[in-house]
DNA sequence: TATAAAGGCTGTAGTGACTACAGAGTCAAG
DNA sequence: CTTGACTCTGTAGTCACTACAGCCTTTATA
């Protein structure tokens, strides 16, 4: 199948990368994959570019980062213009966008313990949490 | 408007519950509101009953239940034969469920000032974080 | 050389939880 | 009776995939 030994298939590359074949298609259809030369009959095939392009996207995907923050660091790097700073403010940026979100859930964590900790837990039809999110006045505090 | 005073228009409910209109009528697609009755012109007309619910369902959204979730809770609340159990045995799920996505977070916002905390942040075209992300190997450990 | 199995191709549609229109109709106030 | 704010339905877009249908290519084996 492969023409050399260094060509791959989508399917090598889906297995050595762990990202699904139909994956590895829409990155190329949204355009953060490059169009890779085809076979005779038509087959994507692939060398070792791709494939590091693709463990970059697929760690920053890991990572957090949304595709158009990806094509971002990809334009940076296809360009080799980015400068150091750029891309560490990239990072840093998306890192207090996560510690915001961990504050967030550790709220959402606390209400939900404390709203079941209200609980018998008991085969009853009367149960606070139901009470509480049925409550028309805002009682329940959902941010503190 | 109004046909009496304690009915209100999907407007007013939206002003009431800070939900979009477009939000409670893809809800009532969706089947956790009610078709409401409506006026002569066809307008959905809401009363106290509408608001409490959808007060839950926002609740519940902003505890980070889905929408099946929720159909699953107002499924046990509108059969009125919920016990207290089944409620807090969701609530526990959903809560341990939030705990483990903290912890990956916390495990991701590491990673990111780790590597951000490479850079020199200079105008100089090497970057750590690039080179990182474009090492071919598995050097940066995504899970640790 | 024929064939079968495995894999690849394109294109479309579905997911969840909304959001954003377009184009028409309704309502209440002045 | 007109104006302007509101509402109606229906469709399409968002993000990051995932799944499928129906066909074509490649490779291994008989």
């Amino acid at each position: 199948m492969a023409k050399t030994v260094n060509e791959f298939t989508i399917g090598a590359l889906s297995k050595h990368t762990g990202v699904k074949v139909e994956t590895i298609r829409y990155y190329e259809k949204s355009g953060i994959m490059p169009n890779p030369p085809r076979s005779a009959g038509g087959f994507r095939m692939y060398r070792q570019e791709h494939l590091n392009r693709l463990r970059f996207i697929r760690r920053c995907r890991q990572l957090g980062f949304s595709m158009a923050d990806i094509e971002g660091l990809l334009a940076l790097v296809d360009d080799r213009g980015y400068t150091c700073g750029e891309v560490r403010a990239l990072t840093v940026e998306h890192a207090d966008l996560v510690k915001q979100k961990i504050t967030d859930l550790k709220r959402l964590e606390k209400t939900l313990r404390s709203i079941a900790a209200q609980c018998t837990g008991e085969e009853v039809p009367e149960c606070p949490i139901i009470d509480a999110l049925l409550d028309p006045s805002d009682r329940l505090a959902l941010q503190s």
